[in-house]
Formats: structure tokens, C-alpha cells, sequence
DNA sequence: GATCTCATGTAATCAGTTACATGATTTC
DNA sequence: GAAATCATGTAACTGATTACATGAGATC
């Protein structure tokens, strides 16, 4: 796929503006596809060309007009059919991990630091999802069909986001105890 | 960074081709950073001119010759110099994130088998570092400090594929439970 | 008066992928 | 005879990032 996808997911689920799509992308569901605005802007407007999308200028007081987008028919049939393909294999590609296999090669009270703002990072993103979690999905024991996919994509978060503690913890046990035994 | 500094951190772990090199990119570094033939041969050169690394022809009988890359001092610098400044915040993309999060609006059948296919390739990859871990980490509480960088990636590798498996099982553990209720 | 939010874009550049290209040797 | 391995590249294209650009209204 590429961006479009994540588009039309997110229109599907509710329409908005380039400028809604980009704060989307800055918040839920950003945290696991990232855009900028000038993206979403080109995009869109290639995807209105394939009809799979059609905007609506709302005029609004006080503020700049917007362009409205909802997603079409054929936005819906392409999205059920990009689905039913088989989703390719994804590589993580981390420069963490580079980072941390340099080691041996680099300067390590710089490189603890780097975990240190790592694990502070993943301790937020991690909050972040809780909180989301008791704010949409009191219930989740409870869950209608339309709210499952949001769902099951936060704790996809939640457990990435745990490993990824587990992660730093494992290597500052490793660097500080070395340190510790160095002096 | 880019690439570069993962051919840096293979480079000063021992000197390769660029075919070693595009090999090491389909294996154990390439776990954590993908590359092609074609792009490692693209910057290699680009690395060469800035005085990263260093080429030198060797010939072979029955095979073409090949030219050995090794880093240089100033690449060993750049190398150190890279370790010592933070990592930029690096966010996930997935698009099978994105697929799940689609839920409501695809086939389901074609999503759950999609979540089985990933489950099973999380088991391979695990299954590969394990081996991996074994045969070259015998000892995980006697590492010297050459190998705790290699060593710590694998266990990140680990920890990501135990939790990319947890997180399959519960996807298809509510998608298959509604099916189920369904009928 | 300065900064922030709302709102939409263009242009230039860079990184990465895909397609194309060649050629010898070894294995099935 | 066909396919795989060893070995190195160029060219075209696509996707994504960074820089630049504008302008009104709201808040501090």
C-alpha cells in the first residue's frame, strides 16, 4: 500500500479535512503510520482523482473555509479490496538497534543516555495508550464490530510498547552493571 | 543516519564485498535494516569518496574479483562520532496496523488468515534468533565487551517476535470467538 | 506586538525500490 | 541444458522529507 490506505481507513471512519487527516496522523493513528500534511494534501488530491474520495468546500465563520473529504463507494470497494490482499512482509528497520550493535565501536555513556530517553519515550507512548484505552473502550469485554479493529490496534501498541521497556531495561542492566564491575 | 552507518558498524566488525555486505543486509543486520545489492553498492561508493572506507581488488581463481571494503579511521570517527548523538525518535509503520484497524470496513476471513500468515512468519524469525543466540552467545553471563552489542540486539529481536506472537494470538483469539458466537 | 491555531498548498531534494544489464563458474 | 551462486553495477521511478509560501483570526 502506501499512505492511501491509512486514508481512506480513516475517512471511512469519519470525514474530515486535509488539516483533520494530518492531526490524525499526529495523534491515533499516527503512532503506527506517520504522515505530514503536505503528504495528505498531494495525496488526497490524487485519490479525488481516482474517485475514491470527493471533497465538499465548507464555508465556516471566523475561520478559512475547509475542504471536506469523505470517502466513495469506490473508496469502500478499494479499501475491502486491499484486505483481501495478503498484507507483504514488514521489516522493522531501527536505527536503535544499529545503535546498539555499535557499541562495541562507540562511546557508551552516550549511548545509555540514548536508552535512558528511549525508555522515557515508550513510558509515554505506553500512558498514552492506557489512557485511550479506558477513555474509548470502557467495555472491552464488550466491543461491537465497528469498534474491534481500534481496539485491537491499541493493544497491538500497548504490547509493543511494553516489549520495548523490557528492551532498555535488559540493556541498562547489562551497561550498568559492566560499569559498575569496571570500577 | 541513514544506511551508511550500519555498513560502518559491519564494516568495523569485519571487512566485506559489497555482495558480503548485501548478504550480512538479508541476515542478521538486516534483521533490524534492510538493504538491497543495489543501494549498498550505491552508497559504498559514496562512502569511499568521503574516506569512510577503503576498496582493495582481490582476485580469485574460479570466481570474479572482488573488491574489500574496510573503514578507515576517519570512518571509525564518524562511526563514534554518530553513537554519541541521540537517536531521532524513530515511530513504527505497519501496515498490517493499519489492515486490523480496517476491521470494520474489509473481509474478515482474508484478515485472519493474513494474521495467521504473520504469526507464523514471527515464529520463523524467533526460532532464528534463538538458534542464533545459542550458537553464538553460548554463555549470555560471560560476554566480553565485543560481542554485549550483537548480543543485546538479539535479544531485542527476541522480545519484539514474543510480542508480535502475543499480540496474533489475541487478534485471533476475538476474531475467532465472534465467529464463533456468530453461528 | 508576538505567538498559536486553523487552513491549504508548491517546489526541491533525498532515500529507497524496481527494472535492466553482464558474465563466469558450479551444481543439478 | 538449466538454474543457482558469485560479483558489480546503471537507470528510471516512486515515496517521503524538508524548505518555502500565504493569510486570517484568536489568544497572551
Amino acid at each position: 500500500m502506501a499512505i492511501e490506505h491509512a486514508i481512506l481507513v480513516s475517512l471511512a471512519e469519519r470525514s474530515a479535512s486535509g488539516y483533520d487527516l494530518a492531526r490524525r496522523f499526529d495523534a491515533s493513528i499516527g503512532h503506527f503510520w506517520k504522515a505530514s500534511h503536505q503528504q495528505i494534501y498531494k495525496v488526497l488530491g490524487r485519490m479525488e482523482g481516482d474517485g475514491w474520495v470527493a471533497s465538499e468546500v465548507v464555508a465556516q465563520d471566523g475561520r478559512p473555509d475547509k475542504k471536506v473529504y469523505a470517502i466513495t463507494l469506490a473508496g469502500r470497494e478499494e479499501l475491502a479490496l486491499w484486505t483481501s490482499r495478503p498484507t507483504p512482509a514488514e521489516h522493522l528497520r531501527s536505527e536503535f538497534a544499529v545503535k546498539i550493535r555499535a557499541l562495541p565501536f562507540g562511546d557508551p555513556a552516550a549511548i545509555v543516555q540514548d536508552v535512558h530517553a528511549r525508555r522515557s519515550a515508550h513510558l509515554d507512548r505506553l500512558a498514552y495508550y492506557e489512557q485511550s484505552a479506558a477513555k474509548h473502550y470502557p467495555r472491552p469485554d464488550q466491543l461491537d464490530d465497528a469498534e474491534i479493529g481500534g481496539w485491537l490496534v491499541l493493544r497491538g501498541g500497548l504490547l509493543a510498547e511494553q516489549a520495548g521497556i523490557a528492551w532498555c531495561d535488559e540493556i541498562l542492566q547489562r551497561l550498568t552493571a559492566s560499569e559498575a564491575t569496571e570500577r
